[in-house]
DNA sequence: GTCCAGGATCGGA
DNA sequence: TCCGATCATGGA
């Protein structure tokens, strides 16, 4: 499958945008993501080439999904008002940001994780809970695991991850999946607030954790988590509360607003963020 | 060694 | 309801 950089589509942006954990780069100018028991390879400049195990995916279904192909960036970012200055410079510094459609199992652990972790310390602790518990997949690469493999262990034998504080939580996150008390596939069709609840009830979510993962694993964009980013941006341009005008998609204003209150920060990142092309 | 990270929870005011 | 302390660990 070929994207043009006409469909509002970086993978080097997304890649930093903070949503997504297994999505790196590898080499010059490639990138690898692994999602469910899909390894991905996106490679090329301009247009992009998105393979699937080593072979082009053609109109693969699966890419255009998760990667929301058949939703207009371009379209929201046009319906920002023209008197927000700030949020129109984000939006045009993170052009090519769109929100993925991930797995929502897989984003409530992860943004559990996420409290209190940098954005490489959760890289980390991802990978190890897939390499220890998830199936095998090609390449020497490993699935995120299912909610019973993970309910099925202990908390020593998450040690490895180095969770800390939060092993209890996700730990308690899979029993409530695995066995039932929390069904992730029927909170689908779950108004945003019920869901928002659903959430809160794990132990470890509370309301920033609980709107991540309606934004980036059940693609609510009206969600719109307050980070320590978020809420500096909040408070220094917008008098603590993010403004009406982007009624329906605040949760995608809210990835651009992100990405540039990152990018913007004085170093500390070592180039991870580098601003390119100005 | 110090500071901080895509926070949540609990106890006390 | 609000506020501060505390939580465990690694990255920068």
């Amino acid at each position: 499958m070929i994207v043009s950089p006409s469909a509002d589509f970086d993978i080097q942006k997304i890649a930093d945008s903070g949503q997504c954990f297994r999505l790196n780069a590898c080499g010059t100018g490639d990138y690898r993501l692994i999602a469910g028991t899909h390894v991905l390879r996106i490679s090329g400049q301009g247009a992009l080439a998105l393979k699937c195990a080593g072979r082009d995916c053609g109109a693969c279904t699966f890419c255009t999904d998760f990667f929301d192909l058949k939703t207009d960036y371009g379209a929201f970012i046009d319906r920002v008002p023209a008197r927000d200055a700030y949020l129109r410079a984000a939006t045009a510094y993170g052009r090519g940001i769109r929100i993925l459609r991930q797995d929502p199992w897989e984003m409530l652990i992860t943004f559990i994780i996420s409290q209190r972790k940098n954005i490489p310390a959760i890289k980390r602790a991802v990978e190890c809970l897939s390499t220890q518990f998830g199936r095998a997949l090609e390449g020497g690469l490993f699935a995120f695991p299912t909610p019973e493999a993970l309910a099925a262990q202990t908390e020593e034998q998450l040690a490895p991850a180095a969770l800390g504080y939060r092993t209890k939580y996700v730990l308690a996150a899979a029993r409530m999946v695995a066995g039932g008390q929390l069904d992730l596939c029927a909170l689908e069709s779950a108004p945003d607030a019920a869901l928002c609840e659903a959430l809160k009830a794990v132990p470890g979510v509370g309301e920033k954790v609980a709107k991540c993962v309606m934004l980036f694993g059940f693609h609510r964009l009206r969600a719109f988590p307050k980070d320590v980013w978020i809420n500096r941006t909040l408070q220094a341009q917008y008098e603590g509360e993010f403004p009406p005008g982007c009624e329906g998609f605040e949760g995608v204003m809210q990835q651009y607003l992100f990405y540039y209150a990152r990018a913007s920060a004085p170093r500390k990142k070592a180039g991870a963020t580098a601003l390119r092309g100005e």
